[in-house]
RNA sequence: GGGCAGUUACCAGAGUGGCCAAAUGGGGCUGACUGUAACUCAGCUGGCGAAGCCUUCGGUGGUUCGAAUCCAUCACUGCCCA
C-alpha cells in the first residue's frame, strides 16, 4: 500500500450550486471535501458497522462508483470501539476507504431501539443489543466518538421522533433534540479533527407531521450555519403525502446555499419527489436489505427474483444497467442463487441495487442540468413503481 | 423360511379412542422491509368456501355412539436369525 494514497490536503467543505431546475426545486450541485468531490443529488450507501452488506469496496467504487458512504456511531462505538478505530487512524484507514464518509450519529437507534434505551435530558442511555451493558450517549460524547471515527461529515445527536408520536410529544421531543443540537456544537468547537482533515457537522430538523414544529425546526437549524442541513424524522411511520409536505416546508426554510440531506429515505420514487423539492443527498438501507431479501429495483419496475415466475427468464437483470453484473447474468440465474441461499445471490442483488439508485440519481442529475427534470420524473415514475 | 420393528400431508417426523385436517422442522408459494439488533420477518401450504362442509393417516374388513389411534387380514419396508 503507498502512503500517498492516504494523505489528504486539508479542505473545508463547501457547496456550489451548479443549476437549479426551473419548474421545480429541483438542482444539481457539487461537494468539495477532504476526500474528493461528491455531486449532487447524491445517493449514499449505507455501511453501518464499516461495511456496505454484500458488497465489497472494489464494486462499491468500480462498478457502482458510489462517491460518499455512511458508518454508524453507535455500531461503530460498540465494535470495534473507539480505540481499535484511533489506533487504525481512523474510519477511512481502517476500512481502506479513500473517498468521503459520513457517520449517522445514533440518533437512529434512539428510534430503532426504543425498547433498548431510556432517554434523559443528558442523553440516551442504551443496553447494547449485543450483550445487555449499559452505555450513556450524550450529545458531547457522541461528538467525541465521531472525531474519532473520523468521518468527513458527522451528524448530530437527535431524537428520531416516530412518525405517530402526538403533537406534545412531538414538541418535547424536538425541544430536547434543539437542546441537544446546542450541546453537539458547543462540543464540535471546542474539539479538532483526529486526523488532520476537515470534519463538517451538520444539525438535524425534527418536529414530526406538525407544520409549526417542522418550521421551528428549520429555523434553528438554518441559524447554526453549519456546512450542510438534515431533514430527519421521516419515513418513520407517517403517511407519504406528510412526508413530502414536511420536506416542502422545511426546504423553503433551509438555506439553498448549502447541501440538504433527507435521512434514511427511500424508495426510488421518494428520491424523485424529494430531489422535485430541493433535496441533495440521500441514505437508506432499501437497496442493499431489499436486494438481500430478493427485491430489486429497475427502471422496469420492482421485482421480486424469488418468485418462481423468474425461474426460466434468461433474460439480463436488468438489460442495459447500471451494473456490469445487469447484462452478465441473468434472471433465472439470480433466482437459483437465492432458491439455493448463494451468498453470491445477495451480493449481486445488493450491487445491482446500489447501481440502480446511483444511476436514478445520476440521470436526476443530467436533466436537471439539461433543464427537463419535471418531464423526465413524469415519463420514469410509473414505471419505477409497476410491479 | 422364522423373529422383531415399522408404514402419518411434498420430505422428515410427532400424535396411540373424542379437544385431529392432524404438533414441529425442512421444502414450496406469496407478501413485507425507508438515518440496518434484518442472508430477516409475516401469512399460506388436502379440497371448496364467510360460517361451515367434504375427502385423508399403506389396502381391505371389523369393534365402537365415535378410529390415524383398538382387532383381523393382506401388501410393502428395515433390521436380525437361518
Amino acid at each position: 500500500m503507498t502512503v500517498k494514497y492516504f494523505i489528504r490536503t486539508f479542505v473545508i467543505m463547501k457547496f456550489q450550486l451548479q443549476h437549479t431546475d426551473k419548474l421545480t426545486n429541483a438542482r444539481a450541485g457539487l461537494i468539495t471535501t477532504s476526500h474528493g468531490e461528491i455531486t449532487t443529488p447524491v445517493f449514499m450507501p449505507v455501511g453501518t458497522q464499516g461495511s456496505v452488506k454484500a458488497v465489497h469496496f472494489r464494486e462499491l467504487q468500480d462498478d457502482i462508483n458510489a462517491q460518499i458512504i455512511l458508518g454508524n456511531t453507535y455500531h461503530l462505538y460498540l465494535r470495534p470501539g473507539i480505540k481499535i478505530l484511533e489506533q487504525a487512524g481512523g474510519i477511512h484507514r481502517f476500512i481502506h476507504w479513500d473517498r468521503p464518509i459520513l457517520t449517522d450519529s445514533g440518533g437512529y437507534q434512539v428510534f430503532s431501539l426504543r425498547n433498548n434505551r431510556k432517554l434523559h435530558e443528558s442523553g440516551a442511555e442504551f443496553r447494547s443489543h449485543i450483550d445487555g451493558s449499559r452505555h450513556l450517549f450524550t450529545p458531547e460524547s457522541v461528538i467525541d466518538i465521531e472525531r474519532s471515527i473520523g468521518a468527513d461529515i458527522i451528524m448530530a445527536f437527535d431524537e428520531c421522533t416516530p412518525g405517530d408520536a402526538d403533537y406534545e410529544y412531538a414538541r418535547r421531543s424536538l425541544e430536547l433534540t434543539e437542546r441537544w443540537l446546542d450541546r453537539c456544537f458547543q462540543r464540535f468547537s471546542e474539539t479538532e479533527p483526529k486526523y488532520g482533515y476537515h470534519q463538517s457537522l451538520f444539525p438535524i430538523v425534527q418536529g414530526c407531521v406538525y407544520n409549526d414544529l417542522r418550521r421551528r425546526a428549520a429555523e434553528k437549524v438554518a441559524s447554526q450555519d453549519a456546512d450542510g442541513n438534515a431533514i430527519g424524522g421521516l419515513a418513520v411511520g407517517e403517511p407519504i403525502e406528510k412526508m413530502y409536505e414536511m420536506i416542502e416546508l422545511v426546504n423553503e426554510i433551509l438555506p439553498k446555499e448549502k447541501p440538504r440531506y433527507l435521512m434514511g429515505v427511500g424508495t426510488p420514487a421518494n428520491l424523485l419527489e424529494a430531489i422535485e423539492r430541493g433535496v441533495d443527498m440521500f441514505d437508506c438501507i432499501m437497496p442493499t436489505r431489499n436486494g438481500r431479501n430478493g427485491q430489486l429495483f429497475t427502471y422496469d419496475g420492482i421485482i421480486n427474483i424469488k418468485n418462481k415466475k423468474w425461474e426460466n427468464d434468461f433474460s439480463p437483470i436488468e438489460s442495459g444497467g447500471a451494473s456490469l453484473l445487469d447484462e452478465f447474468h441473468n434472471k433465472a440465474y439470480l433466482h437459483h442463487l437465492f432458491s439455493v441461499s448463494e451468498i453470491l445471490g445477495l451480493q449481486i442483488a445488493s450491487i445491482h441495487n446500489l447501481a440502480f439508485y446511483m444511476r436514478l440519481v445520476g440521470d436526476a442529475r443530467k436533466h436537471i442540468i439539461e433543464g427537463d427534470f419535471a418531464q423526465w420524473k413524469a415519463a420514469v415514475l410509473p414505471r419505477l413503481q409497476q410491479r
